[in-house]
DNA sequence: ACAAAAGTGTTATCGCTACACCCATGT
DNA sequence: ACATGGGTGTAGCGATAACACTTTTGT
């Protein structure tokens, strides 16, 4: 792609503040890019995120974020995609891109920067696949973050802040449960976000209002109370809502 | 920094996925970085954009976004702030990392990826630097955008989206008014922004009760009406009720 | 019978909307 | 005097918070 690149001085780039005049334009492209992936899921009342060991240095024992360098010729967001598939063993899942982080320090082998990508998915769906590195892939709960490498602490952090924000604008919280779910399930997924606690009739006749709800009239089984009603989010619903001005607000 | 830079086969970054195991880590080195920067000030009743015109192929002609490849040894946030400087004379200004963008193909010289920037600028406090390329600097309307070279227009219009998000939950729309201004300018630059009419008794009402506004106990001047009083952003009561739980929400 | 969670109804209050009205200044 | 935008008060409505209560299942 790039191997008849010019080397000349020229701004080629045609940026216009002359920084870079003078200096041969082949020494900025000395940078990799590499995707490291925040994959949450929702388990037992707490948001987890999935963490692998580092078998190597820098770092190594260490707990990190999966991730892998960014071929020269593939996009950024297929490798975002590649390191989820490889690892859970899902596509076709929520994943979006966060910030990216390019200290030049970040990295001992070179300048590396990264971008953030997050993930939610429902934990049901999730097998971990049968391979060399399966045995090294933890879900740990994000109130117990263990030490993690590099700067993937922050990333996360941002993330959460993030998620936090974005979940009470938009209806993802729906990706971190099961097709079917009950009222009480969302109800403790978004405590466990938000870290509050919501009145149980006041959060249902909310919810139910908005209209994005389909009874998928079947019931919970196998729970020593009386069992609740499944829904499901109505996908459609939402798209057609939102044509006609409505916003999600919880 | 890199000089040094082993290329074995071996695994040195830690990646777990094998992904490019027998590929030497040199190829990963290709990627070029670069800033663009979306910013941002609000003058007749309008959100402008800040764009140049290109000198230079590709897009020759055509109006984009300011900026610049960063350095191999440059932080990333510090060339956004160069990019900045260099183009209004103005630092300590509100600027924030948007999205990055790194199709294979944006660029024909090779992959180059960038790192949105979007920096929200008090229009009194810029002023335009007499250099050599100041002359092709221009406001635009963010509602009559011109074509824009590469995807600027994607970053854009993303920005502008972030920005609708975040003016409501963080008092950022302050950064694009003079320092002290009145209740109506901020009304309406809000309406500007989102794209709404707020009632003015209740808008003011609205904003008073959250107790960030300090009364400049000053007069609007030279306007053949009733001067309006003039209000200070109290950045100290702001942080003081973040503490407390505070969460502000227009 | 009891525990445990599902599910519903009622009331009081708070906040927001809509709208009417007055005020200070320049022309 | 009038035009213009600044600035304020209030009544009514709707959403939400708080809380009590009933229902259905398993043990």
């Amino acid at each position: 792609m790039n191997s008849s690149r010019s080397s000349s001085t020229e701004d080629i780039l045609g940026h216009q503040f002359g920084a870079f005049y003078k200096i041969p334009i082949d020494k900025f492209f000395q940078f990799a890019l590499s995707v490291d992936c925040v994959i949450l899921g929702y388990h037992e009342n707490g948001i987890k995120l999935l963490v692998i060991e580092r078998g190597t240095e820098p770092h190594k024992g260490k707990k990190a974020l999966p991730g892998d360098l960014v071929y020269p010729t593939e996009d950024m967001e297929l490798a975002a995609n590649r390191v989820l598939k490889d690892l859970t063993g899902l596509d076709e899942v929520y994943l979006t891109q966060s910030k990216s982080y390019g200290q030049v320090d970040r990295h001992p082998i070179g300048r590396v920067i990264t971008v953030g990508y997050y993930s939610l998915i429902s934990v049901d769906r999730y097998q971990p696949l049968a391979s060399s590195w399966a045995a090294n892939v933890v879900w740990v709960d994000v109130n117990e973050l263990p030490e993690l490498a590099f700067d993937h602490k922050n990333i996360v952090h941002e993330v959460l802040d993030n998620l936090r924000e974005t979940v009470r604008l938009q209806p993802i919280g729906f990706e971190l449960l099961p097709k079917k779910f009950t009222l009480g399930q969302l109800q403790e997924l978004y405590e466990a976000i938000l870290n509050t606690k919501f009145d149980k009739a006041n959060f249902r006749k909310k919810i139910l209002s908005m209209n994005l709800l389909k009874d998928t009239k079947e019931l919970q089984t196998e729970v020593s109370h009386r069992p609740a009603k499944l829904f499901s989010f109505d996908k459609k619903a939402y798209e057609s809502l939102l044509k006609k001005g409505f916003s999600f607000e919880m």
